[in-house]
DNA sequence: ACATTTGTTAACCAAATGGTTAAACTATAT
DNA sequence: ATATAGTTTAACCATTTGGTTAACAAATGT
């Protein structure tokens, strides 16, 4: 079947771009490598994705569209807050031990083009801080955890759990380690840093 | 006298050259928009500065040498563990309205040129994390705070300081508010984020 | 006064880069 | 078998980009 081949391709471009993408930014990528790693002529690029602002957006969308549902993890799972809090930590360091470029990526190309953020919301499963809200005043009201602003909690969990891999080359030089040793200390921080927040948080 | 032109000179395009090497990256730069933001002919760039690499260097390393001194407030500052906690988060806030660009500059070009870490590490003033270890243990010894790794904690103040910057695009969206309510949040940071990380460390 | 060094510019250059074209190849349908 | 539609490539193109050159201007020393 013709379709088989095009798909392979198509998604043979994709990963491939995902990958010179998340490392070098749009700015630091070329399309020539891109073509190289996919292993085929340039002009294909463009055949498929027409320009490379195309093709970027389609490797930002589907970056975005797999860090959603991590994020979702402590907006909109029905758990727990606490259990919540430990599962989000946990899963995050695998999650991101398998996309190790994704987070810095989105981010970063976000910070450089803060427009961007109008096409992501616009997709369905933007993820929503409404339900996580009313989770917390509920906490609160029922003496489980002292009064915060969901907002400020929220950004206290993601901050903790995204900074120690996006910071890493910064954070190693200055803990003084080597590489190994501060996987050990991001592997402790599946367990430390969900204590770290309920610790502060539970009265 | 010839020096005081000389050194304006040299000075408007680290001015112009940080400008721009901070919000587009070394990839995203273009010598031609450094020259226009300096007001000078772009052969002027390579008679004070060689090469686009050696400018971006020169902007490098004045960059961060603007951050080391705010990261020794937690790690070499002689004040209490728990003050110092407040003081780094309150001046922290300052700062990065001072350089808004220049925390994720830093953290960016680092994460794309890992090996730029050596140069760093060499200089002087370069921040070092063992006197805030034996700060930790001795606050731990003398049971004014739960048993933690120094790294850990140190890893949390950063990331809870440094992030909600790095992040800003993404954490607006997510958290759903414009500019100004984010800039309210950020501001009640100041003082939320040091007793978030007090509250879960003191006994 | 004048030679010399330093600062500055316009014009230029070669390489890199995103993108296009036209032709060739492959598979599919009739 | 052959026309047709989709896929892939080599060669090409225009523009951008980092960097250079040679000449000019301004300051400095003697």
């Amino acid at each position: 079947m013709d379709k088989i081949k095009t798909e392979n391709t198509e998604t043979e471009i994709l990963i491939a771009a995902k990958e010179i993408f998340q490392q070098k930014g749009m700015a630091g990528a070329r399309m020539q490598e891109i073509a190289d790693k996919a292993k085929i002529n340039k002009a294909l690029l463009h055949y498929y994705y027409r320009s490379k602002q195309l093709l970027f957006e389609a490797v930002f969308k589907s970056a975005f569209s797999l860090l959603a549902p991590q994020l979702n993890k402590v907006l909109n799972d029905d758990s727990d807050l606490f259990e919540k809090i430990r599962k989000f930590t946990e899963n995050y360091v695998s999650f991101v031990i398998k996309h190790p470029y994704l987070p810095n990526f989105v981010i970063q190309e976000l910070n450089k083009n803060p427009e961007f953020v109008q096409k992501l919301r616009s997709e369905k499963n933007f993820p929503s801080i409404e339900k996580f809200k009313l989770q917390v005043s509920d906490a609160i009201n029922q003496g489980i955890i002292k009064p915060i602003e969901a907002e400020q909690l929220f950004i206290n969990i993601i901050s903790l759990n995204i900074f120690p891999f996006i910071g890493e080359p910064l954070l190693m030089a200055l803990v003084n380690v080597d590489k190994e040793s501060y996987n050990k200390i991001l592997e402790n921080r599946k367990t430390e840093v969900a204590e770290f927040i309920i610790n502060s948080i539970k009265i």
